[in-house]
DNA sequence: CCCATCACTTACCAAATGACAAGAAACGCC
DNA sequence: GGCGTTTCTTGTCATTTGGTAAGTGATGGG
Protein backbone atom coordinates (compact mmCIF):
# COMPACT_ATOMS: atom_id res chain seq x y z
CA UNK A 1 0.00 0.00 0.00
CA UNK A 2 1.19 3.57 -0.76
CA UNK A 3 2.28 5.53 2.37
CA UNK A 4 1.08 9.14 3.06
CA UNK A 5 4.23 10.87 1.83
CA UNK A 6 2.25 12.67 -0.82
CA UNK A 7 -0.23 13.59 1.71
CA UNK A 8 2.01 15.04 4.39
CA UNK A 9 3.85 16.86 1.66
CA UNK A 10 0.85 18.33 0.67
CA UNK A 11 -0.42 19.62 4.32
CA UNK A 12 2.40 21.47 4.40
CA UNK A 13 2.21 23.56 1.58
CA UNK A 14 1.78 26.89 2.14
CA UNK A 15 4.08 26.33 5.15
CA UNK A 16 1.43 26.54 7.83
CA UNK A 17 2.21 23.22 8.96
CA UNK A 18 5.04 21.56 10.40
CA UNK A 19 6.34 18.15 9.14
CA UNK A 20 5.30 16.82 12.27
CA UNK A 21 2.00 18.39 12.39
CA UNK A 22 1.61 17.25 9.40
CA UNK A 23 2.44 13.23 9.88
CA UNK A 24 -0.12 13.40 12.82
CA UNK A 25 -2.62 15.10 10.57
CA UNK A 26 -2.01 12.56 7.68
CA UNK A 27 -2.54 9.13 10.25
CA UNK A 28 -6.39 10.43 10.58
CA UNK A 29 -6.64 9.97 6.60
CA UNK A 30 -7.59 6.15 5.30
CA UNK A 31 -6.58 4.76 2.19
CA UNK A 32 -9.22 4.78 -0.47
CA UNK A 33 -9.04 3.38 -3.97
CA UNK A 34 -11.41 3.85 -6.62
CA UNK A 35 -11.85 1.49 -9.11
CA UNK A 36 -12.42 2.75 -13.05
CA UNK A 37 -15.37 3.51 -13.66
CA UNK A 38 -16.79 3.74 -10.00
CA UNK A 39 -18.69 6.65 -8.38
CA UNK A 40 -17.36 8.57 -5.29
CA UNK A 41 -20.18 10.11 -5.42
CA UNK A 42 -24.11 10.29 -7.16
CA UNK A 43 -26.56 12.92 -7.64
CA UNK A 44 -29.24 12.42 -4.77
CA UNK A 45 -26.49 11.57 -2.03
CA UNK A 46 -25.08 13.28 1.16
CA UNK A 47 -21.12 13.60 -0.09
CA UNK A 48 -19.36 12.17 3.00
CA UNK A 49 -15.80 12.10 1.20
CA UNK A 50 -12.92 14.33 1.56
CA UNK A 51 -10.22 12.86 -0.50
CA UNK A 52 -6.71 13.64 -1.13
CA UNK A 53 -5.64 12.06 -5.18
CA UNK A 54 -2.19 10.17 -5.65
CA UNK A 55 -3.11 9.01 -8.22
CA UNK A 56 -5.65 8.82 -10.79
CA UNK A 57 -8.10 11.19 -12.54
CA UNK A 58 -11.36 11.98 -11.28
CA UNK A 59 -14.47 13.37 -13.40
CA UNK A 60 -17.38 15.29 -11.94
CA UNK A 61 -20.82 16.23 -13.98
CA UNK A 62 -24.32 16.62 -14.23
CA UNK A 63 -27.27 16.28 -15.90
CA UNK A 64 -28.71 19.36 -17.32
CA UNK A 65 -32.70 20.30 -18.14
CA UNK A 66 -32.19 18.48 -21.33
CA UNK A 67 -30.94 15.80 -19.72
CA UNK A 68 -27.19 16.35 -21.16
CA UNK A 69 -24.19 15.21 -19.30
CA UNK A 70 -22.01 18.00 -18.82
CA UNK A 71 -18.64 17.72 -17.08
CA UNK A 72 -17.90 20.46 -13.90
CA UNK A 73 -14.86 19.23 -13.39
CA UNK A 74 -11.87 17.59 -13.17
CA UNK A 75 -9.93 16.26 -10.58
CA UNK A 76 -5.96 14.47 -10.62
CA UNK A 77 -3.25 13.57 -8.83
CA UNK A 78 -2.28 16.40 -5.98
CA UNK A 79 -6.03 17.48 -5.73
CA UNK A 80 -8.38 17.41 -3.11
CA UNK A 81 -11.53 15.86 -5.13
CA UNK A 82 -14.93 17.20 -2.86
CA UNK A 83 -18.19 18.07 -4.00
CA UNK A 84 -18.09 21.54 -1.49
CA UNK A 85 -21.64 22.37 -1.14
CA UNK A 86 -22.90 18.38 -0.56
CA UNK A 87 -19.93 17.79 1.58
CA UNK A 88 -20.22 20.93 4.10
CA UNK A 89 -23.89 21.62 3.72
CA UNK A 90 -24.52 17.73 4.31
CA UNK A 91 -27.24 18.48 1.17
CA UNK A 92 -27.85 15.86 -1.61
CA UNK A 93 -25.15 16.45 -4.31
CA UNK A 94 -26.61 17.51 -7.88
CA UNK A 95 -23.56 16.24 -9.21
CA UNK A 96 -21.46 12.69 -9.68
CA UNK A 97 -17.96 11.99 -9.06
CA UNK A 98 -16.50 9.35 -11.16
CA UNK A 99 -12.97 7.91 -11.47
CA UNK A 100 -12.10 7.96 -15.01
CA UNK A 101 -9.21 5.43 -14.48
CA UNK A 102 -7.95 3.67 -11.01
CA UNK A 103 -7.66 6.10 -8.49
CA UNK A 104 -5.53 6.26 -5.43
CA UNK A 105 -5.87 8.49 -1.96
CA UNK A 106 -6.48 9.82 1.37
CA UNK A 107 -10.00 10.50 3.05
CA UNK A 108 -11.28 11.38 5.71
CA UNK A 109 -15.42 11.94 6.49
CA UNK A 110 -17.05 15.44 7.72
CA UNK A 111 -17.11 14.31 11.00
CA UNK A 112 -12.92 14.04 10.67
CA UNK A 113 -12.56 16.86 9.21
CA UNK A 114 -14.42 19.00 11.67
CA UNK A 115 -13.04 17.45 14.84
CA UNK A 116 -9.41 18.21 13.16
CA UNK A 117 -10.80 21.68 12.59
CA UNK A 118 -12.12 22.20 15.98
CA UNK A 119 -8.74 20.78 17.60
CA UNK A 120 -6.15 22.66 15.45
CA UNK A 121 -5.86 25.92 14.20
CA UNK A 122 -3.22 25.62 11.75
CA UNK A 123 -5.49 22.95 10.40
CA UNK A 124 -8.11 24.79 10.65
CA UNK A 125 -6.30 27.60 8.53
CA UNK A 126 -5.29 24.84 5.32
CA UNK A 127 -8.46 23.47 5.49
CA UNK A 128 -9.75 27.11 4.79
CA UNK A 129 -7.34 27.56 1.99
CA UNK A 130 -8.37 24.97 0.25
CA UNK A 131 -11.59 26.08 0.15
CA UNK A 132 -10.62 29.55 -1.07
CA UNK A 133 -7.93 28.51 -3.49
CA UNK A 134 -10.42 25.94 -5.53
CA UNK A 135 -12.96 29.33 -5.11
CA UNK A 136 -10.59 31.47 -6.96
CA UNK A 137 -9.54 28.62 -9.58
CA UNK A 138 -13.33 28.54 -10.71
CA UNK A 139 -13.47 32.37 -10.36
CA UNK A 140 -10.64 31.74 -12.79
CA UNK A 141 -12.17 29.54 -15.10
CA UNK A 142 -15.71 31.40 -15.23
CA UNK A 143 -13.84 34.56 -16.52
CA UNK A 144 -12.08 32.74 -19.29
CA UNK A 145 -15.16 31.35 -20.36
CA UNK A 146 -16.51 34.64 -20.87
CA UNK A 147 -13.49 36.69 -22.28
CA UNK A 148 -11.43 33.85 -24.14
CA UNK A 149 -12.87 31.66 -27.40
CA UNK A 150 -12.74 27.98 -26.72
CA UNK A 151 -9.81 27.01 -29.15
CA UNK A 152 -7.82 29.02 -26.17
CA UNK A 153 -9.44 27.42 -23.23
CA UNK A 154 -8.67 24.20 -24.65
CA UNK A 155 -4.92 25.17 -25.53
CA UNK A 156 -4.89 26.34 -21.61
CA UNK A 157 -5.99 22.98 -20.46
CA UNK A 158 -4.17 20.89 -22.92
CA UNK A 159 -0.87 22.84 -21.37
CA UNK A 160 -1.79 22.79 -17.67
CA UNK A 161 -3.35 19.49 -17.06
CA UNK A 162 -1.96 17.48 -20.51
CA UNK A 163 -2.10 14.08 -18.28
CA UNK A 164 -5.78 14.60 -17.99
CA UNK A 165 -5.94 14.40 -21.92
CA UNK A 166 -4.45 10.67 -21.60
CA UNK A 167 -7.48 9.63 -19.18
CA UNK A 168 -10.95 11.13 -20.78
CA UNK A 169 -12.67 10.63 -23.82
CA UNK A 170 -12.75 14.41 -25.48
CA UNK A 171 -16.40 14.76 -24.86
CA UNK A 172 -15.82 15.24 -21.39
CA UNK A 173 -13.60 17.81 -22.40
CA UNK A 174 -16.04 19.41 -24.72
CA UNK A 175 -18.84 19.73 -22.12
CA UNK A 176 -16.36 21.41 -19.82
CA UNK A 177 -15.01 24.06 -21.87
CA UNK A 178 -18.97 24.41 -22.61
CA UNK A 179 -18.51 23.15 -26.31
CA UNK A 180 -19.66 20.04 -28.24
CA UNK A 181 -17.52 17.37 -28.96
CA UNK A 182 -17.97 18.56 -32.80
CA UNK A 183 -16.85 22.16 -32.06
CA UNK A 184 -13.91 20.44 -29.95
CA UNK A 185 -13.28 18.49 -33.20
CA UNK A 186 -12.79 21.54 -35.12
CA UNK A 187 -10.90 23.48 -32.91
CA UNK A 188 -8.37 20.41 -32.58
CA UNK A 189 -7.85 20.21 -36.70
CA UNK A 190 -6.06 23.65 -36.34
CA UNK A 191 -7.70 26.23 -38.48
CA UNK A 192 -9.68 27.38 -35.44
CA UNK A 193 -7.70 30.57 -34.58
CA UNK A 194 -5.93 33.50 -35.80
CA UNK B 1 -27.01 55.82 11.99
CA UNK B 2 -28.83 52.51 11.23
CA UNK B 3 -28.62 49.69 13.83
CA UNK B 4 -27.20 46.09 13.32
CA UNK B 5 -30.55 44.47 13.31
CA UNK B 6 -30.38 43.29 9.78
CA UNK B 7 -26.34 41.76 10.75
CA UNK B 8 -27.43 40.45 13.71
CA UNK B 9 -30.56 38.51 11.82
CA UNK B 10 -28.04 37.38 8.96
CA UNK B 11 -25.95 35.49 11.82
CA UNK B 12 -28.49 33.41 12.73
CA UNK B 13 -29.78 32.13 9.22
CA UNK B 14 -28.57 28.67 8.90
CA UNK B 15 -29.39 28.42 12.80
CA UNK B 16 -26.43 28.09 14.22
CA UNK B 17 -25.90 31.23 16.16
CA UNK B 18 -28.26 32.00 18.55
CA UNK B 19 -29.70 35.72 18.96
CA UNK B 20 -27.62 36.76 21.89
CA UNK B 21 -24.58 34.99 20.22
CA UNK B 22 -25.08 37.04 17.26
CA UNK B 23 -25.75 40.14 19.13
CA UNK B 24 -22.15 39.88 20.46
CA UNK B 25 -20.68 39.07 17.49
CA UNK B 26 -22.56 41.82 15.55
CA UNK B 27 -20.62 44.45 17.85
CA UNK B 28 -17.61 43.57 16.13
CA UNK B 29 -18.82 44.67 13.36
CA UNK B 30 -18.27 49.30 12.24
CA UNK B 31 -20.33 50.93 10.37
CA UNK B 32 -19.10 51.23 6.50
CA UNK B 33 -20.99 53.84 4.10
CA UNK B 34 -19.49 53.98 0.35
CA UNK B 35 -20.55 56.62 -1.97
CA UNK B 36 -22.06 56.14 -5.65
CA UNK B 37 -19.24 55.28 -7.34
CA UNK B 38 -16.35 54.46 -4.55
CA UNK B 39 -14.20 51.73 -5.08
CA UNK B 40 -14.43 49.28 -1.92
CA UNK B 41 -10.82 47.81 -3.38
CA UNK B 42 -8.87 48.23 -6.39
CA UNK B 43 -6.91 45.53 -8.39
CA UNK B 44 -2.93 45.70 -6.76
CA UNK B 45 -4.63 45.69 -3.19
CA UNK B 46 -4.90 43.59 -0.73
CA UNK B 47 -8.18 43.19 0.30
CA UNK B 48 -9.17 43.95 4.46
CA UNK B 49 -12.87 44.63 3.79
CA UNK B 50 -15.46 41.53 5.01
CA UNK B 51 -18.80 43.90 4.14
CA UNK B 52 -22.39 42.63 5.07
CA UNK B 53 -24.48 45.10 2.49
CA UNK B 54 -27.66 46.57 4.27
CA UNK B 55 -27.96 48.81 1.05
CA UNK B 56 -26.81 49.76 -1.95
CA UNK B 57 -25.07 47.54 -4.68
CA UNK B 58 -21.46 47.04 -5.60
CA UNK B 59 -19.57 45.82 -8.71
CA UNK B 60 -16.71 43.72 -8.75
CA UNK B 61 -14.97 43.75 -11.95
CA UNK B 62 -11.70 42.87 -13.95
CA UNK B 63 -9.87 44.14 -17.29
CA UNK B 64 -9.19 41.43 -19.63
CA UNK B 65 -6.22 41.00 -21.85
CA UNK B 66 -7.27 43.14 -24.47
CA UNK B 67 -8.45 45.90 -22.05
CA UNK B 68 -12.05 44.90 -21.86
CA UNK B 69 -13.78 45.82 -18.39
CA UNK B 70 -15.54 42.13 -17.52
CA UNK B 71 -18.02 42.45 -14.76
CA UNK B 72 -17.15 38.92 -12.48
CA UNK B 73 -20.30 39.46 -9.75
CA UNK B 74 -22.65 42.29 -8.06
CA UNK B 75 -23.42 42.44 -4.65
CA UNK B 76 -26.50 43.42 -3.03
CA UNK B 77 -28.41 43.61 0.36
CA UNK B 78 -28.26 41.15 2.64
CA UNK B 79 -25.42 39.52 0.84
CA UNK B 80 -21.16 39.87 2.29
CA UNK B 81 -19.44 41.89 -0.59
CA UNK B 82 -15.63 40.21 -0.66
CA UNK B 83 -12.93 39.45 -2.90
CA UNK B 84 -12.34 35.98 -1.48
CA UNK B 85 -8.98 35.22 -2.97
CA UNK B 86 -7.27 38.43 -2.22
CA UNK B 87 -8.96 38.70 1.43
CA UNK B 88 -8.25 35.38 3.02
CA UNK B 89 -4.70 34.91 1.05
CA UNK B 90 -3.74 38.21 1.22
CA UNK B 91 -2.79 38.59 -1.79
CA UNK B 92 -2.91 41.17 -4.52
CA UNK B 93 -6.73 41.73 -5.63
CA UNK B 94 -6.84 41.21 -9.50
CA UNK B 95 -10.45 43.03 -9.31
CA UNK B 96 -12.68 45.70 -8.26
CA UNK B 97 -14.53 46.57 -5.96
CA UNK B 98 -17.23 49.40 -7.16
CA UNK B 99 -20.34 51.18 -5.38
CA UNK B 100 -22.84 51.33 -7.94
CA UNK B 101 -24.95 53.75 -5.72
CA UNK B 102 -24.53 54.27 -2.09
CA UNK B 103 -23.88 51.53 0.14
CA UNK B 104 -24.41 51.04 3.61
CA UNK B 105 -22.53 48.35 5.79
CA UNK B 106 -21.00 46.71 8.02
CA UNK B 107 -17.23 45.87 8.20
CA UNK B 108 -14.46 43.51 9.75
CA UNK B 109 -11.29 43.31 9.13
CA UNK B 110 -8.77 40.16 8.04
CA UNK B 111 -7.61 39.93 11.37
CA UNK B 112 -10.70 40.72 13.68
CA UNK B 113 -12.12 37.43 11.39
CA UNK B 114 -9.95 35.09 12.41
CA UNK B 115 -10.08 36.56 15.87
CA UNK B 116 -13.46 35.57 16.20
CA UNK B 117 -13.22 32.52 14.11
CA UNK B 118 -10.49 31.38 16.77
CA UNK B 119 -12.56 32.47 19.91
CA UNK B 120 -16.14 31.04 18.34
CA UNK B 121 -17.17 27.75 17.23
CA UNK B 122 -20.15 28.67 15.80
CA UNK B 123 -19.40 31.65 13.92
CA UNK B 124 -16.30 29.74 12.52
CA UNK B 125 -19.01 27.40 11.03
CA UNK B 126 -21.12 29.97 10.04
CA UNK B 127 -18.25 32.13 8.35
CA UNK B 128 -17.62 28.53 6.57
CA UNK B 129 -20.72 27.89 5.17
CA UNK B 130 -20.33 31.67 3.83
CA UNK B 131 -17.93 30.90 1.46
CA UNK B 132 -19.45 27.64 0.91
CA UNK B 133 -22.75 29.36 -0.62
CA UNK B 134 -20.69 31.40 -2.20
CA UNK B 135 -18.63 28.82 -4.24
CA UNK B 136 -21.75 27.00 -4.68
CA UNK B 137 -23.20 30.03 -6.60
CA UNK B 138 -20.40 30.48 -8.94
CA UNK B 139 -21.01 26.91 -9.94
CA UNK B 140 -24.31 27.17 -10.56
CA UNK B 141 -23.45 30.14 -12.72
CA UNK B 142 -20.45 28.51 -14.48
CA UNK B 143 -23.54 25.75 -15.08
CA UNK B 144 -25.93 27.96 -16.14
CA UNK B 145 -23.13 30.16 -18.57
CA UNK B 146 -22.62 26.75 -20.48
CA UNK B 147 -26.12 25.28 -20.64
CA UNK B 148 -28.34 28.14 -20.70
CA UNK B 149 -28.34 30.58 -23.54
CA UNK B 150 -27.65 34.18 -23.11
CA UNK B 151 -31.66 35.09 -23.03
CA UNK B 152 -32.39 32.21 -20.38
CA UNK B 153 -29.44 33.49 -18.47
CA UNK B 154 -30.49 36.82 -18.79
CA UNK B 155 -34.53 36.60 -17.75
CA UNK B 156 -33.18 34.40 -14.55
CA UNK B 157 -30.58 37.44 -13.29
CA UNK B 158 -33.65 39.65 -14.17
CA UNK B 159 -36.23 37.50 -11.52
CA UNK B 160 -33.25 36.97 -8.98
CA UNK B 161 -32.19 39.98 -8.96
CA UNK B 162 -34.71 42.91 -10.15
CA UNK B 163 -33.91 45.81 -7.88
CA UNK B 164 -30.00 45.69 -9.46
CA UNK B 165 -31.30 46.73 -12.93
CA UNK B 166 -32.31 50.13 -11.35
CA UNK B 167 -28.95 50.92 -10.43
CA UNK B 168 -26.75 49.79 -13.15
CA UNK B 169 -26.31 50.36 -16.75
CA UNK B 170 -27.23 47.31 -18.72
CA UNK B 171 -23.41 46.87 -20.56
CA UNK B 172 -22.37 45.89 -17.01
CA UNK B 173 -24.96 43.24 -16.80
CA UNK B 174 -24.08 42.65 -20.55
CA UNK B 175 -20.52 41.62 -19.54
CA UNK B 176 -21.19 39.74 -16.54
CA UNK B 177 -23.85 37.69 -18.32
CA UNK B 178 -20.58 37.20 -21.17
CA UNK B 179 -22.44 38.91 -24.19
CA UNK B 180 -22.05 42.36 -25.34
CA UNK B 181 -23.94 45.23 -24.80
CA UNK B 182 -25.57 44.78 -28.27
CA UNK B 183 -26.65 40.97 -27.70
CA UNK B 184 -28.05 42.18 -24.96
CA UNK B 185 -29.99 44.67 -26.42
CA UNK B 186 -31.35 42.45 -29.05
CA UNK B 187 -32.18 40.12 -26.02
CA UNK B 188 -34.15 42.47 -24.37
CA UNK B 189 -35.97 43.42 -27.60
CA UNK B 190 -37.78 40.13 -27.47
CA UNK B 191 -37.88 38.10 -31.03
CA UNK B 192 -34.34 36.48 -29.70
CA UNK B 193 -36.17 33.60 -26.96
CA UNK B 194 -39.12 31.54 -27.09
C1' DC C 1 -12.88 -13.66 -33.13
C1' DC C 2 -17.02 -11.05 -34.18
C1' DC C 3 -20.18 -7.72 -33.59
C1' DA C 4 -22.29 -3.94 -31.21
C1' DT C 5 -21.13 0.11 -29.13
C1' DC C 6 -18.49 4.15 -28.47
C1' DA C 7 -15.33 7.85 -29.78
C1' DC C 8 -13.97 10.92 -33.02
C1' DT C 9 -14.04 13.32 -37.33
C1' DT C 10 -16.12 15.64 -41.18
C1' DA C 11 -19.71 17.96 -43.92
C1' DC C 12 -23.76 20.78 -44.49
C1' DC C 13 -26.77 24.27 -43.04
C1' DA C 14 -29.04 27.16 -39.43
C1' DA C 15 -28.85 29.99 -35.33
C1' DA C 16 -26.46 32.86 -32.09
C1' DT C 17 -23.28 36.22 -31.33
C1' DG C 18 -19.61 39.62 -32.35
C1' DA C 19 -17.49 43.68 -34.74
C1' DC C 20 -18.33 47.95 -36.46
C1' DA C 21 -20.86 51.99 -37.21
C1' DA C 22 -24.50 55.35 -36.85
C1' DG C 23 -28.04 57.54 -34.50
C1' DA C 24 -31.23 58.52 -30.52
C1' DA C 25 -31.90 59.12 -25.76
C1' DA C 26 -30.42 59.95 -21.09
C1' DC C 27 -27.22 61.86 -17.97
C1' DG C 28 -24.01 64.86 -15.71
C1' DC C 29 -21.25 68.89 -15.32
C1' DC C 30 -20.57 73.70 -15.69
C1' DG D 1 -30.43 75.15 -19.18
C1' DG D 2 -27.12 73.85 -22.66
C1' DC D 3 -23.56 70.87 -24.21
C1' DG D 4 -20.58 67.01 -24.28
C1' DT D 5 -20.34 62.31 -22.75
C1' DT D 6 -22.26 58.03 -21.87
C1' DT D 7 -25.76 54.63 -22.64
C1' DC D 8 -28.68 52.18 -25.40
C1' DT D 9 -30.60 50.76 -29.70
C1' DT D 10 -30.51 49.36 -34.45
C1' DG D 11 -28.53 47.87 -38.83
C1' DT D 12 -25.31 45.22 -41.75
C1' DC D 13 -22.19 41.67 -42.30
C1' DA D 14 -18.69 38.20 -40.72
C1' DT D 15 -17.55 34.58 -37.51
C1' DT D 16 -18.41 31.18 -34.24
C1' DT D 17 -20.93 27.58 -32.71
C1' DG D 18 -24.74 24.22 -32.73
C1' DG D 19 -27.73 20.51 -34.75
C1' DT D 20 -27.84 16.69 -37.43
C1' DA D 21 -26.11 13.00 -39.79
C1' DA D 22 -22.85 10.02 -41.94
C1' DG D 23 -18.73 7.51 -41.88
C1' DT D 24 -14.42 5.49 -39.93
C1' DG D 25 -11.73 3.49 -36.57
C1' DA D 26 -11.17 1.76 -31.91
C1' DT D 27 -12.91 -0.89 -27.97
C1' DG D 28 -14.76 -4.34 -25.29
C1' DG D 29 -17.95 -8.13 -24.00
C1' DG D 30 -19.50 -12.54 -25.16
Amino acid sequence: MADRAQLIQFLQTGGRITQPQAEEIAQEFTAKTIGKNEFLLRAGQVSDDYVFLDQGFLRAFAYDIDGQDITTGFYGPGQVALEVASFFQRTPSLEYLQALNECQGWRISFTQLNELFHSRNDFRDFGRSVLVRGFAALKNRMLATITEPAAVRYEQLLRSQPALFQHTPLKYVASYLGITDTSLSRIRKGGGKR
